[in-house]
DNA sequence: AGCTTTCTTCACACTTTCTTAACACCCTTA
DNA sequence: TAAGGGTGTTAAGAAAGTGTGAAGAAAGCT
């Protein structure tokens, strides 16, 4: 049995939640604000979380960056807000989707299975883009089959690139997942490691491209 | 059944307006002057309110402002000719979008479907005008499904325009957004901006239409 | 400790983007 | 017709961002 999160202010929201999940067979924990959701977290390790964003006394952002510095459990937002800005920083610190209020329970509980087996299917070992394989669990890289040797630095930031091969990464969101918890400016290196990265990947395998002033892209297989 | 708020202090406008609206299914409710389209807004919560700017007792701006403090109904300003300074500032209020006296019908409700147009909630953070599509969280912009390279200045350019499609936004509004922090006149360079988007969304997209004196509109689908 | 590997920092050349300026082009008004 | 405000367009210098090599610092290994 899953045991599910639910970070609310709102009484009423929490017992709507409560009731659509306990009917899927879930077990749910319930937290009023951000602390005391942090708390419940660490104590009962949940299987994945229903944050609001428009918490009092600590913001939703700021609970979800605390529980990401020592948990990957799945992370389901719930926003009122119509502002993209919010839910593109709740995305890049880390959650896994959201749903904006009000919500359908067949919406809800639909990306909750989604977020949930992504978690599951990460743990297959291996990424593949075009001629280049990252093997997640040995930490090891191929190129045409033959293996090519990255530092623990450059895997990192090639997994990112990897994972979201062909679209554009954003130059905040790498550095939160290869450097996570650091707040000194770690572009100037980035930047060293991605021509590192370049040189050992060389022109046989995809290329990583750089978008001015926004990031960096992994040009999936298929493209020019 | 939508209804509609009508603050406007001559009689016989009013009474276009009835007819006008009451032909499209709008349940209609007056208020001669603002105090009273105060009241009335507070008791009959409408889904659209109708301002005239030429109020007496008290300024239909200072109406909108009143309003703003704990309403966000989309708001309609009817202004005559040759005010545009007032016009800005109304926009800059919160008003939604504004028709010039004297006006058409068919002007008008169509102004009046697009401020009503709900945006529906979705679950990428991503807008979508007509055949444009940004992916905020990519920062990632298409056209036709085709991808779109803009640089960061004219991301965000687009991006505030986009969130208001189809509705008025300011100069300042803009500029606000595009440079924030910024007090030097970047007026100049907004029209250089406008100008790559256009060459880059050319004709196939929707268009950035420019209100002199006043700011820019992104034509929304279904306008000509 | 000594050695190797890896990471970070710095300097500088290079590329892309932004800003500024100049001028042409409306449209409106006198 | 001319004048003026606001806008569209283009080009060039300024600013910001990026690629690259090397050297010192930090971490890991024997």
């Amino acid at each position: 049995m899953s045991k599910a999160l639910i970070i609310d202010d709102e009484q009423q929201m929490r017992r709507l939640l409560r009731m659509a999940l306990e009917s899927r067979g879930y077990e749910i924990y319930e937290a009023a604000d951000g602390p005391l959701g942090l708390q419940e977290a660490a104590f009962h390790r949940p299987d994945v979380i229903l944050l609001d964003l428009g918490l009092p006394s600590m913001s939703g952002i700021e609970v979800l960056k605390r529980l990401r510095e020592w948990s990957d459990v799945p992370v389901l937002i719930l926003s009122v807000r119509d502002q993209e800005n919010v839910k593109v920083e709740a995305l890049e610190c880390g959650a896994d989707d959201y749903v904006t209020k009000p919500f359908g329970t067949a919406e809800l509980l639909a990306r909750l299975t989604v977020i949930q087996r992504r978690r599951f299917t990460r743990q297959n070992p291996e990424i593949i883009v075009g001629k280049l394989r990252l093997d997640l669990l040995h930490h090891e890289a191929s190129l045409n089959a033959e293996q090519v040797k990255l530092t623990p630095t450059e895997f990192a930031l090639i997994k990112v690139l990897a994972e979201h091969a062909g679209r554009i990464v954003t130059q905040n969101q790498i550095i939160r997942q290869v450097w996570p918890g650091q707040q000194t400016d770690q572009s100037e290196g980035l930047r060293v490691h991605i021509n590192h990265l370049r040189k050992k990947i060389g022109a046989s395998g995809p290329q990583i491209i750089n978008e001015p002033g926004i990031g960096y892209r992994l040009e999936s297989e298929g493209e020019s």
